[in-house]
DNA sequence: AATCTTTACAACCGCTTCCTC
DNA sequence: GGAGGAAGCGGTTGTAAAGAT
């Protein structure tokens, strides 16, 4: 295709970023705010390319930004959203306040996958013997209190302390695009007789919604794909992951009241898709955002 | 102490999607 | 509707530092 380029590669600086270039950088985008990237480098004075600055603002100079020390709240949240959404990073970032996609992902591919392999693999060779009742014993990750990268760590922190006084800031990446997320169901035996409910099946980890759908090109799109549409866009409601996490899901979509305790009635096998109320409201976030 | 290996994370890269004209 | 620019996303890589030998 005949795309240019995004930056002249000559004459440009790239790997780490020294604290001259961050501070240029944010000095700029304090004073001009985000956006153009790719001029931006020229108008501030920089040797890099408008993508490496937009990702070095995003993930590192940004205020608000959390480093370093994912809580097991956190983290109980990173392994349930991913469950729910897959890679999409950005999205379960959008619902960890202070973090960012590539964080969440370089924790996840670094640390988490491994152990929650490991704790697979613990359980299916528990499961092989008998059931004999072992806590699987992760690797100790290196992050602790002995983490080899805690000095980088902390000089980012220190580098960006003033950006980062504004702690209460909800990071939001701008996630626009994945409006759905699909999830192969449960073999369909045979067709269930609707039922109008709508609620989390916590067994399966879905949402389940046997409703009319009003809507000819949402219930097209579940025939043909055979796929779950879930929607995330209710996550927002929870200020605490804890509170988040405790819910199970069952109280992220505003459905209706008596979904938690249809869920449990659900059977497995039972589809969902997404209202289209709530298509609407997401869709109305996204333009928000 | 020196060297090798492993780990974690910042940054890069290419592709996709959105937006504007 | 199509083209091109801008921005976003996710996979991958490079590398510094800690651990192991």
């Amino acid at each position: 295709m005949g795309r240019s380029p995004c930056c002249a590669k000559e004459g440009m600086n790239k790997g780490s970023w020294t604290a001259m270039e961050d501070k240029i950088l944010s000095d700029y985008i304090k004073t001009h705010g985000e956006g153009r990237w790719r001029n931006l480098p020229k108008r501030a004075g920089l040797k890099r390319c408008g993508k490496s600055c937009r990702l070095r603002w995003l993930n590192y100079l940004r205020p608000g930004i959390k480093r370093g020390n994912i809580t097991p709240d956190e983290e109980e949240l990173i392994i349930r959203l991913h469950k729910l959404l897959g890679n999409r990073w950005s999205l379960i970032a959008g619902r960890l306040p202070g973090r960012t996609d590539n964080e969440i992902k370089n924790y996840w591919n670094t640390s988490l996958s491994k152990r929650l392999n490991q704790q697979q693999h613990n359980n299916n060779n528990n499961n092989n013997n008998n059931n004999q009742v072992t806590k699987s014993s992760p690797k100790k990750p290196r992050n602790d209190s002995k983490n080899k990268k805690l000095p980088t760590i902390d000089h980012a922190v220190q580098k960006t302390s003033a950006q980062v006084a504004i702690e209460s800031n909800v990071v939001r990446t701008k996630a626009v695009r994945c409006t759905k997320v699909f999830i192969n169901p449960q073999p369909q035996p045979q067709p269930q007789p609707p039922i109008s409910s709508t609620g989390y099946n916590v067994d399966n980890n879905i949402w389940v919604d046997n409703n009319d759908y009003s809507s000819p090109r949402l219930d097209e799109e579940y025939k043909m794909s055979s796929d779950l549409l879930m929607d995330v866009s209710n996550l927002g409601d929870f200020d605490l992951i804890s509170e988040l996490i405790k819910s199970d899901f069952s109280e992220i979509c505003d459905f209706s009241n008596e979904s938690s305790n249809v869920a449990s009635e659900l059977s497995p096998e039972q589809p969902f898709v997404l209202s289209q109320e709530l298509l609407e409201d997401w869709l109305g976030n996204q333009q928000v955002m």
